[in-house]
DNA sequence: TGGCTGATGCCCT
DNA sequence: GGGCATCAGCCAA
């Protein structure tokens, strides 16, 4: 069980911009078929020949958008000492994620899913994306406040929110 | 503390 | 063949 703590959005386009750093922005792909897919599937790519990354499609069916998640808060089920869950690569290592094994993968049910039942409170940093070339003033990337569990110090408080 | 670099596979042109 | 939604280790200060 853990906390989702940072997230990246990426997106048809923000304010009518095309978001260039969107892997969707090339188009219906083998590689970004399920972004364009039913919402709440897992889209899981390759990065830098060694690094799988894991998001969550976030748009309906076909419409591009998906979630990058950045970060997470282990909360049980991880040993002692609990594992660092603090990039997007570093997170699905623990986790055993892989294109393999979850690429398009439901996240309403099953082995991964995603639920409310742990609930809390927390204010909400908004920063741009990090690790990106194109589109990178776009304020995309939500950081739960004050989180010794996120990947970054927030570089910029753009806005916040609750 | 911050900046640079190498490792490494695959997708798309 | 170029470039990439990363990370750990190294170095200088």
């Amino acid at each position: 069980v853990a906390r989702i703590v940072e997230v990246e959005a990426y997106v048809d386009s923000y304010h009518g911009v095309p978001d260039l750093a969107a892997h969707s922005a090339k188009g219906v792909t083998p590689r970004t078929q399920v972004i364009f897919g039913p919402p709440g599937h897992a889209y899981v790519y390759l990065i830098y020949g060694m690094y799988e990354c894991l998001n969550i499609v976030a748009e309906p069916d076909g419409r591009p958008g998906c979630v990058l998640i950045r970060a997470l808060e282990p909360l049980a089920g991880f040993g002692n000492p609990q594992p660092r869950l603090n990039g997007p690569g570093k997170l699905t290592r623990s986790l055993g994620i892989s294109r393999s094994e979850h690429y398009g993968a439901d996240l309403t049910r099953g082995p991964l899913f995603l639920t409310d039942a742990f609930p809390c409170q927390f204010e909400v940093d908004i920063t741009p994306r990090i690790g990106i070339n194109h589109s990178i003033d776009f304020p995309l990337r939500f950081c739960v406040r004050n989180s010794s569990y996120v990947s970054k110090r927030v570089p910029v408080q753009i806005e916040t929110s609750s």
